[in-house]
DNA sequence: TTTGCATTTAATAGATCTATTAAACTAAGC
DNA sequence: GCTTAGTTTAATAGATCTATTAAATGCAAA
């Protein structure tokens, strides 16, 4: 019988595995518990990926590189920096959004396990670019001609980041703490989406 | 003999403890390696605080309370609000940046420990009056006073936090992606600090 | 039908972790 | 000096987890 390259058991271990460490993490996910989510035996997950860790890689590095890339979007040419800002943005929100339990994830396993993040340095060497070149440019022209203040394109990407991860780090706890329902939560964070927009925006502006 | 209240040993247990569930979490951390750090044998943490939950929660409501207590200062009469919201927003800064592994803590035990987190919601019912309710009434002042564009208290806070929570939830990570030295993280961070304050005071102005 | 190979299962080795227990140690008070 | 109570230690029970192994199963081709 020939290979299967898309099993359906190691599809579904690797779904069961994806689910289960988003929600929990890597330390708190057995293996044991990731066949149970799959339906299937313990030692299948072991037969397809041979330890645990290798099946955490498989998941880990497709998602950091979506969590580090929502930044990065082609936009529609012609339009001020302004509105290409706001689209990036909202396009980093949006993702986050379909992906909530990313960066807890990534935040997780980076800030508990050095190795990881010491390996995940080799692998993501193009991302700083392909995020920071394109803007980088353009934001600079603009403080040249004085429509945006003093700043740099970290500091700038820093902001957005915090203002849109946070969110969604902090939402599950928000919900429990000031006892929301699931559309209290809903319109909070598409009420977080504009906001998110009029802080940059304003935050740019030069004067004062 | 009688018991020392303090015990030197008690307290090194809880400051090990504190120190390793700091760096690594709860799961990541086991009693014997706090006891190794303490200096002692590992029954013995168990002789003190019988269960490592036990352990965990005495060193953990106190940290979540110096993280939520960050914004509440006193503040000196008379100033204006935007003052006032500036020595805030510096005051929580300063505080993370004293315990920069605060963030990750509460977070990741919140987020991989739900019960933990309903258990929290009881003994923590005082602090979202305390630490919203001064400044509600004033933030609504100056909306009416036209002096801040419409927004609401909850806003304002979750930008603030987030702007400041997360750039200590970043920064052992951008350290290594960026290769920079302590230096140099030092700088980023004070800069961050005047930058987060500049954002808000900017982003609550009105006018478009 | 039989052979061969990928897949799946049950069983378990080996490591580690929490928590308990019983015994040893230490020093104050009678 | 002996008793007593708090403190500390070594040993280990019991649970759980990763990973391996050997055997069983199912299916395609010869």
């Amino acid at each position: 019988m020939i290979a299967n390259p898309d099993s359906n058991t190691e599809q579904a271990i690797l779904e069961a595995a994806e689910k289960l460490f988003l929600e929990k993490g890597f330390a708190l996910t057995s293996t044991t518990e990731i066949a149970r989510v799959a339906g299937c035996n313990q030692a299948l997950v072991h037969y397809y990926f041979r330890t645990k860790d290798n099946l955490f890689n498989s998941v880990f590095e497709k998602k950091v590189r979506l969590f580090a890339t929502g930044l990065l979007q082609v936009h529609q040419p012609g339009i001020s920096f302004e509105q290409k800002l706001k689209q990036m943005i909202e396009a980093h929100f949006d993702m986050l959004r379909a992906n909530p339990g990313l960066p807890f994830l990534v935040f997780n396993e980076l800030l508990t396990n050095p190795e990881r993040l010491k390996k995940l340095k080799g692998n993501m060497l193009d991302l700083p670019k392909l995020v920071f070149f394109p803007l980088k440019a353009e934001l600079e022209a603009e403080i040249a001609k004085g429509n945006i203040r003093q700043m740099t394109i970290y500091d700038l990407i820093i902001s957005v980041v915090s203002l849109n991860v946070m969110l969604f780090i902090a939402s599950p706890i928000l919900k429990i703490l000031a006892e929301l329902s699931d559309g209290e939560i809903l319109k909070l964070v598409e009420n977080r989406k504009q906001e998110n927009v009029i802080i940059i925006l304003k935050s740019i502006k030069p004067t004062i």
